[in-house]
DNA sequence: CGCAGCGCCTGAAGGC
DNA sequence: TGCCTTCAGGCGCTGC
């Protein structure tokens, strides 16, 4: 499931690629949520940027190609297309090269905008600072926090207080952190512990590659190795690697925490 | 406007 | 072996 290391792992490996490549023709998947990809025929990449979970791509009449690859959606240069049932999109590039659209479970989307206008895609329009951006502050974070009632988990996956962050990388962080997953309201001093845990946990995810649980592949289909490195996520039963009393998981707001009772207090 | 709840999707895994 | 149920979860949408 693609989170912000995956997402900037992909984007290092196609910006170059992309850059200045014509977009000779295009098709997708007979599902709104693809379609648009095919508003891009005619144009030239200028650049790949993400925000977030979002890759941009800049186009030279001043659009952009929004990509979310949601859960199990991955992109890949490739000489030719091949009758791989789950294709959902792919655009024919100058050079013989095809850039491909994979997602199984067609939880990704795809959208063409006006550069910057993204009224139509709420998530992206109301996140908040990329995780791995200087904007991205213990102050910040902190205040943002302040502004909701909701449980902690479900702040960091909402992508307001801060872009980037999914169920992964923000159960890891909450470990580092010592912070239980039930928790609405954390203190200042918590906030900045949990501010610098997600910049650890994002760095070290995007330093090893990804994570690669089953479906991530990156843009030469290679895996993550992040999945080796994981102290909390996946882990319920096992002991703590800092107290070794056994991790537990529970539902919050329909998604799956595992936490330690001892080093996470309630 | 914030937020809870649901729907979208499919393959894997577990129960019987 | 095979059928059925449950689970994974990012995000958009609806309605309170």
């Amino acid at each position: 499931m693609p989170e912000l290391p995956e997402v900037e792992t992909i984007r290092r490996q196609l910006a170059p690629r992309l850059q200045g490549r014509r977009i000779q023709d295009a098709h997708s998947h007979e599902s709104e949520k693809f379609t648009p990809a095919r508003d891009a025929i005619g144009t030239t990449i200028q650049a790949l940027s993400r925000k977030g979970k979002y890759l941009i791509t800049s186009l030279d009449d001043g659009w952009e190609l929004i990509i979310h690859l949601g859960m199990t959606g991955s992109l890949a240069l490739a000489p030719e297309v091949t009758d791989d049932p789950y294709i959902r999109a792919w655009w024919q590039l100058n050079g013989d090269e095809v850039l491909v659209y994979r997602d199984v479970r067609r939880f990704g989307r795809i959208r063409c905008v006006s550069a910057g206008q993204y009224d139509t895609i709420p998530t992206l329009a109301a996140q908040g600072p990329d995780a791995l951006s200087p904007d991205f502050t213990a102050e910040g974070f902190y205040q943002a926090l302040r502004k909701s009632r909701r449980r902690i988990p479900t702040q960091l996956l909402s992508q307001r207080p801060v872009a980037g962050v999914g169920n992964i990388y923000g159960t890891e962080a909450l470990w580092i952190a010592g912070i239980h997953p039930a928790k609405r309201q954390i203190s200042r001093a918590a906030a900045a512990k949990l501010h610098t845990a997600l910049v650890q946990v994002l760095e070290a995810g995007l330093a090893d590659g990804g994570t690669t649980l089953r479906d991530y592949r990156n843009a030469d289909g290679e895996q993550g190795s992040h999945q080796h490195a994981l102290a909390c996520y996946g882990r319920s039963g096992q002991p703590c690697l800092r107290c070794s009393v056994p991790l537990q998981h529970r539902t919050y707001d329909a998604r799956t925490l595992t936490f330690c009772p001892q080093c996470q207090p309630r």
